[in-house]
Parts: C-alpha cells; sequence; structure tokens
DNA sequence: TATTTATTTAGATAATTATCTAATTATTAA
DNA sequence: TTAATAATTAGATAATTATCTAAATAAATA
C-alpha cells in the first residue's frame, strides 16, 4: 500500500493514470500533454511502475504504458474496508 | 483530492484511520497505540483534519476523533472511476 | 489557587521528492 | 555507418515533510 499511495500523492501522476485509463500511450505522448520535462515526465511513470499502476512494453523505440486495473482493484478493496465494519 | 492523497500517504496515517474506522478515539489513546512522540501524532490528526477525512471535538480536556465517512465515499469514487470506462 | 493532565503550537533538523539540464542508451532511417 | 528520434539515467537543487524537544494553552482536581 505504501507504494501505491506514494504514487498517488501526486497531480501529475494522478493524471496520468486518468489518461491510460482510456487507452495505452507512449512516454512521449503522455510527457505532451503536461508542460513539465520529459525526464520529468519519466521519473513520475518510473514511480507508477514501482506501484505496480502501471505497466510499460518497449515497441521498438517507443515505449506503451498502460495501467494495471488489478492494483487499482486492490486500492478499491482498502478504501471499502475503511468504510465499513464501523460498530 | 490532493489533501486526501497526501494524507494517505503516511503509513501511521492510515493506520489512525483504520483505529478510528474501529472506533472514537481521543488524541492521547491515538498517541498511544504508536512509538512516536504525541506533538508528532498531533501533527498527523492535523492532516488528517485538513483533508477532511476526520472530525474533531472537544470534551473537557480530551478532544475526540472520528472519522468522516463521507470523504472516504469521495476516495471511493475517484477509485471506481479509475477503473471503469477503459475502451 | 496551584498542580496535574490532555493536547497543541513553535522551532529545528534530517530525509524525501519534484524538477531541471546534460548525458547516455537504444532503435530507426538516410 | 552516421544522423535522428524516443526514452531513461545522472547529478544538482529547492521545497516539502516527519520527527523531535520545549513551550504554551486549556481543563480538571487537590
Amino acid at each position: 500500500m505504501n507504494n501505491i499511495f506514494k504514487a498517488l500523492n501526486d497531480a501529475t501522476r494522478r493524471e496520468i493514470l486518468e489518461m491510460l485509463k482510456e487507452r495505452d500511450m507512449t512516454a512521449g505522448e503522455i510527457a505532451e500533454q503536461f508542460s513539465i520535462s520529459k525526464p520529468s515526465i519519466s521519473h513520475h511513470l518510473d514511480i507508477l511502475k514501482r506501484a505496480d499502476l502501471v505497466y510499460s512494453e518497449k515497441k521498438g523505440q517507443f515505449v506503451y504504458y498502460s495501467i494495471n486495473t488489478s492494483i487499482v482493484e486492490d486500492l478499491l478493496q482498502w478504501v471499502i474496508n475503511l468504510k465499513s465494519s464501523k460498530s
């Protein structure tokens, strides 16, 4: 959970996840949507990867990123658990 | 969302929420469960309050903390939205 | 009223992190 | 094989943060 919440504690990374929710994208396509440098985006993607929130796959010179819904599901369960079982 | 994720990006604060899920507690009772100082716990409680994840109510010398499930619900919706609508 | 108890505020410090530019690696195309 | 494109790594810096001790505030009790 630590890596997941660390990854989500940044507006840029949350936006990246919302973009990847719609379609898989390359690192460059993701970077285009922001006004920060490519290395910074690369760093954000690395943090998302370490949290297993995204996958990456290299195709030729491009690296495609996609969201990992099973980790999102884990997060969902954590939040649901927080809501319930209050006496 | 920023304040919510900032608040959740700490294992101590997440544990506090899990404790408050079970029952309301005073600041002192919460602090007892951890090996860090009371001022540090007070600081964590402040961050949880700023995120509206907890309420506090003073009763005599004691301050009772309780979880705010409506904000947990907002978080739940954010996560649910992240899961769905991928084409 | 003076002391104890509960909690927060203030101020300091070490660690983490978001960002940048420059350099490197890997792949494709001329 | 050289040049161009895509992406990451390296190294630096400013800002944020988790923690501490000491001091302050507020309420209860002797």
